[in-house]
DNA sequence: CCGCCGCCTTAACCTGGGTCAACCCGAGGG
DNA sequence: CCCTCGGGTTGACCCAGGTTAAGGCGGCGG
């Protein structure tokens, strides 16, 4: 068992046997992006998908206007991909960009379809990570419909401090949904007011 | 077999035997809802969902500061209850309201994992469900990060047609992340400027 | 028939965030 | 050492949408 870290981490989201794990070690790949490289890129086939073993990601969609907004930042022990144009059997809308040198554990698709056939606990485990990206974008559609941009800002921070220091402010401002100019705005407006 | 057409739509999402569905309705209730009652309130444990048969509702949630924003409208053959608080074992934070007179039929969770532990079918169809539905919050998490609330608007309708006429204009609103008075600017811009 | 109620519209005013553009500053590279 | 460049800040101006408050209007009960 090469990762017995991340293991661990699956396993605890639905029951899996370790031979079944060593199956899938069997098929990853690993792989070392440098800062700015990309794992993924629109029009890419969405047919593969990663672990974050070391660094962070994010996750881009632009815009037919050409405006990139941020869908997610994924750090270490996240999944990385274009989950929902997969589910759809969809070229990649989204650009996934490693913000530092970081490092991968990739699994192709068909490769996971096969383990799901030989075992149900894929399937389980398929399921709870679908549930569970269902949960934070709910939870984000929440912040959208009823907080401030700043308020928003102050979420972010409460829910990511991991991510401090690894992204730079553009992104979280697009991540936010609003400017960097805005965002900027934001923090000064803090810095003074509300000691 | 009391509802084929409901046993239809299901098979299509993931194979299903009759026979398991056969199972389903015999654990399953009908229920019938006037306009203005509640299926769930904040509060009621989250230990049941429902199809719905005939009718709308809708998926309210009550900020902090009590404004209600709309995380979903559902008609007929769509789902009704809190999904992200039942995966959670959470009680309810969600209003579901009929919007009209329904007929609803409803499940109890724990009546479904026994049937979830039966047959493997339902493990795949829960896994559907949960692709579904996360791929429809991150289609609206799209919407909220480069579109406009009048690019929104012309979205909802072009996506929803079938609920013209039957959803009042204030919850449109409340599903948009604005208010009624901005709708109704929105609208009468629209009427005059772009022919 | 009147009056009320629910729902929508309109208007006046305010504010947060967008846009454009100038500027700042720290890290390299020549 | 200076230049450049990427990323952050600031200011001026504008506009979409929030807020408050005043109608409009169709339906329905009395």
């Amino acid at each position: 068992m090469r990762f017995p870290k991340l293991f661990e981490r699956l396993a605890a989201l639905a029951p899996l046997p370790p031979e079944e794990w060593e199956k899938a070690e069997a098929v990853a790949r690993e792989q070392a992006l440098d800062k700015r490289e990309l794992f993924l890129r629109p029009g890419d086939p969405a047919d593969r998908f990663a672990v974050v073993l070391q660094g962070v990601f994010r996750a881009v969609r632009v815009s037919a206007r050409g405006q990139e907004s941020i869908k997610a930042f994924r750090a270490e022990g996240e999944l990385i991909g274009a989950y929902a144009e997969m589910l759809q059997h969809l070229p990649s809308m989204t650009t996934i960009e490693a913000l530092a040198p970081s490092r991968v554990l990739v699994f192709q698709t068909r490769d996971f379809q096969a383990l799901e056939s030989g075992h149900v606990c894929w399937e389980r485990l398929a399921r709870r990570v679908a549930e569970h990206h269902f949960i934070l974008k709910e939870r984000r559609e929440q912040e959208f419909l009823d907080l401030s941009a700043e308020e928003r800002l102050v979420k972010f921070w409460d829910e990511h401090p991991h991510l401090k220091g690894r992204v730079p402010q553009r992104d979280v401002a697009a991540y936010l949904g609003i400017t960097e100019v805005a965002l900027s705005r934001i923090m000064s407006r803090r810095r003074k007011r509300p000691e």
